[in-house]
DNA sequence: GATTATCGTCTAATTAACTAGACGAGTGGT
DNA sequence: ACCACTCGTCTAGTTAATTAGACGATAATC
């Protein structure tokens, strides 16, 4: 075995995925002067390749529109959300969701607005079970 | 450019961490040892391999025994910790620490008394402020 | 019709991560 | 002294991820 490939999207991946969250379906070029924008400056080959990639990966759909291609997610912000927050709690903070929520404190500066809010969050799933 | 360093502990590297967390310093071969315990049986050289690429990395601290040397963190659980939730809040969920929260409920089966611990964390959080 | 621009494929270079063998140096027993 | 065993370095092979150039095909412009 040599490197395993990545559970969830990569970096550069997810910078794609986000584009394209935002409006789809889009051509290349389109992905490239988005990300261009964000400060991302990758050559037209670059951004074709690792769409393709995706595309193998099922990330992404791909519909020829005419001599080019457009490109879609196939992949939803939350599906990503799940996978690496699952990946999270179970690896590296061993299945505790306390342990992340306090990590979470720890590393964010959470304001009393934003504290009630989650006490309003957790309370509604407490009345839900 | 290439392939990005990890910004924190990969798979390995991580599994290899909690080993010395739990108990440190060790050889080598301890590590291997209790990573094959694990299920994950790797040939002597490639545990040294990775002890030594992590010591680059300031993860470890190598310490000469005898003829063979000694391994200990340099890096704590906590470090890990903040470094993978800080990029997983930004690069992710863009920052959003409710965003975060909601995903955890997501993602884990929180049952009731988790709920409540939860809560106590806010509370007392909240008053701290 | 010729030139110019754009699109995508194919090829390929680079680095990180993962894995392990060959080999020499040293230690211990007999 | 010799043999067996272990340790670590050096070398090296593999796959994933990131990046882009060369080049052919197609479309647009004049």
């Amino acid at each position: 075995m040599a490197r395993p490939a990545s559970k969830y999207p990569t970096e550069l991946e997810l910078q794609i995925l986000k584009v394209l969250w935002q409006q789809s379906p889009l051509l290349a070029r389109d992905v490239q002067a988005s990300l261009a924008t964000d400060g991302r400056d990758l050559a037209k080959t670059s951004i074709i390749t690792t769409l393709n990639t995706m595309v193998t990966k099922k990330y992404l759909a791909r519909a020829k529109q005419g001599n080019m291609y457009l490109f879609s997610p196939r992949i939803t912000e939350s599906e990503v959300g799940d996978r690496v927050m699952g990946d999270v709690v179970d690896r590296v903070f061993d299945g505790s969701t306390s342990a992340v929520l306090l990590k979470l404190f720890d590393v964010k500066d959470v304001d009393a607005d934003e504290l009630k809010e989650l006490r309003r969050i957790i309370d509604r799933k407490l009345k839900e079970t």
